[in-house]
DNA sequence: CTGATCATGTAATTCGTTACATGATTCC
DNA sequence: GGAATCATGTAACGAATTACATGATCAG
């Protein structure tokens, strides 16, 4: 593989419409932030060099008074994105989770202690959920036919995996609770 | 916080006993990896900030012919462990994961390159949960009593959450296969 | 007129991986 | 004897975040 992963964020979000960089950001914050997430330090100079590569094209758009600059996907940019989702180079797959970081060292606190910890990592996953949520009934309904749209399939996905998240915290919460505080050990 | 995350990994392995730099290393890549990765390029020079901050240290172990340095904790490097364990800090939760990535810019894409794309995902995760049950298998049972450390919960977390995506990823494929290849759109 | 949003970019820094270099010991 | 493992470290590079700087327009 030649372009980072960032690259291909920005590929696929072009495909999907003209939009300036800043709208590529705002799109990423709502949607593969919880999968992948970019930032402007990486979108911009990214697109430079997507454009130098002859991947994207870039055409002002001044017209009502506000400096931007509109991307599209070239031919070869369509071709290098579709490259990529039909590759079968192995999956990219990381998790950092400092949550469960602290639980698996854990065995030295107090089970109150730990137990609270395990309630404050639910607590992040419902936040995400909800955040999900917020997002799912902010989109619009795609009232046009019946077949639902991989973003939002990869959404409703989301809410289910953070919410299936929330159930194994909610059943750790119970078996450490079952765990007498003070008993003889 | 003052530390960096994988600091709080060292000192957590450094919790489970007095190791070297590679067994630690050798620690997080059956363990933590799977939820909070480490590489050699940051444990040695870690290991060494930490000594200067006196939270671990290290003691030459050549006895046996072999130029080994092993760490321990002190109490001030206890103290810090146990602090960020109890902390109420917002947890730092990151996912990347490009199989969810390029399901989102699917809708382009055929209904059978699609449904590879999901095939090659759910592989990926069977991958993860084989290596973490291959990980179960090699790590001795705890005969001595019935509770089971956070360590061991956490592999069982890992495993179960896993195959759970595998079975999200299954139900994908029925859904997308129910999806005629051809038919009127 | 003021704050929010639109819009683009850069610089500094941190974080992390990979590859390299080195050498001893243990297992087969 | 040779390969795998133990063991420590560094250098170069790449990826990514954060903060900063700038300025226009839009909504109230």
């Amino acid at each position: 593989m030649e372009l980072s992963k960032t690259a291909y964020v920005i590929l696929g979000m072009l495909s999907l419409g003209r939009v300036t960089g800043y709208d590529i950001k705002s799109l990423v914050d709502v949607s593969t932030r919880f999968f992948w997430a970019a930032s402007y330090g990486q979108i911009y100079p990214e697109l430079a060099k997507l454009e130098e590569l002859g991947l994207v094209r870039g055409d002002r758009d001044d017209e009502d008074g506000r400096r931007r600059k509109r991307y599209q996907l070239t031919p070869a940019g369509r071709r290098a994105l579709r490259q990529w989702l039909t590759s079968p180079e192995p999956l990219h797959i990381e998790l950092r989770h400092e949550g469960l970081l602290k639980f698996f060292f854990s065995d030295a606190l107090e089970p109150e202690e730990r137990l609270e910890q395990v309630r404050r990592m639910r607590a992040a996953h419902e936040g995400i959920a909800a955040k999900l949520r917020s997002i799912e009934a902010a989109a619009e309904e795609p009232t046009n036919s019946g077949e639902k749209t991989c973003p939002r399939l990869t959404l409703e996905w989301g809410i289910e995996h953070h919410d299936s998240i929330v159930e194994s915290c909610r059943e750790m919460e119970r078996r450490l609770d079952a765990v007498p505080a003070k008993a003889g050990r």
